[in-house]
DNA sequence: GTTTTTGCAAAGTATTTGCAAATGG
DNA sequence: CCATTTGCAAATACTTTGCAAAAAC
C-alpha cells in the first residue's frame, strides 16, 4: 500500500507549480530550497511513482536528460529546436477528436491495438524567432 | 571534408537491411560478425554522422537506450507496451496533409514556427495482443 | 602529406539500487 | 509494530572523448 510522504508532495507540488517540463536534477536543486536533506535518489524515484500514479508524464526531449510534466490537461508539446525549450501546446476537444480519428486509423495498418498516441512538434519558438530575426537584419 | 569508411558504410546497410529499430549496441554485435575489429565508440560516432548528414533517424523509445532507424520513406512509429518492438507506419500522401495541416495549425496557439512533426503510437502490437487473447482464455 | 577516421581505454552523464535508519499507518 | 520511504553511497547503463595509429584522398 502506497503511503504518504512528505518528499512525494512537495515534488507534485513543485512540478505543478513550473510549466518548463524540469529534469530531474532542475526539480533536485528547486526543492533542496525547502528540504535540504532531501536526496536525488527520491527525486528519482518518486517521479517514477508518480508517473506510475498517472499524476506525471515523462518525456524525452530530443536532446538531454528526461524531462517531467505535470499537467494533466489534454496536450501535445513543441520543443524550440534552437533553445531546447519544451511548450504545452493545449488541445481543445474538437481538434483532439479529428486527429485522433486520423492517427488511429492509420494503427490499422500493421494490425495492432492503438491505445493511445503522443505527437511532438519542432521548430523554433517565439523567442528564438524572434532572435533570429533580429540577426538577419544585422 | 567527409571521407568514406568501410565502417561507416556497413553501419548504414546493415541498418537499413532491418526493420527493427535496433540500438547502437545492437548494430555493433551485427556488425561486429562481419568486421570483428569494429569498436562501439565507431558506431556510436558514425550513427551520430549519419543523423546530421540525414541518412538515419535517433529515436526514443518509451523505455530503453536510444534507437536507430534507416527508414528514409514517410512514416510515424508505433511502440508495443508490452515488448516494446518498435514497428514502422507508412503514410499515404493525402494522410499525410490532413494530419500536417491539423497539426500544424495547433503550432500557432503558441506563436511558434513549426518546422516538423513527430506523431508515436502505443499500444499492443499484433503478436502482444494475440498472446493477450490466448492469456484470457486460460 | 594532410586530413579524417579508427579502436581502445578512460571519462562523463543520467539513472537505479542496496541498505540501515526514519517515517507513516 | 510492520510496511514503506528516505538519504547516502555505490553500482549500473549509456554515450562521449582523447589520443596514437591507420585509412582515405
Amino acid at each position: 500500500m502506497k503511503k504518504y510522504s512528505k518528499q512525494r508532495e512537495l515534488i507534485l507540488q513543485s512540478l505543478k507549480n513550473r510549466i518548463d517540463h524540469p529534469t530531474a536534477e532542475m526539480l533536485y536543486y528547486d526543492i533542496k530550497n525547502q528540504m535540504p536533506e532531501i536526496g536525488i535518489a527520491t527525486i528519482y524515484r518518486n517521479l517514477s511513482d508518480l508517473c506510475e500514479m498517472g499524476e506525471v508524464q515523462k518525456i524525452k526531449p530530443k536532446i538531454g536528460p528526461d524531462r517531467f510534466d505535470g499537467n494533466k490537461e489534454e496536450h501535445i508539446h513543441f520543443e524550440c529546436t534552437q533553445c531546447h525549450d519544451i511548450m504545452d501546446i493545449s488541445i481543445r476537444e474538437n481538434q483532439t477528436k479529428k486527429i485522433d480519428n486520423e492517427i488511429k486509423r492509420l494503427s490499422e495498418n500493421i494490425d495492432a491495438e492503438c491505445k493511445s498516441a503522443n505527437i511532438w512538434l519542432y521548430g523554433l519558438c517565439k523567442k528564438c524567432k524572434k532572435l533570429a530575426n533580429i540577426n538577419i537584419k544585422d
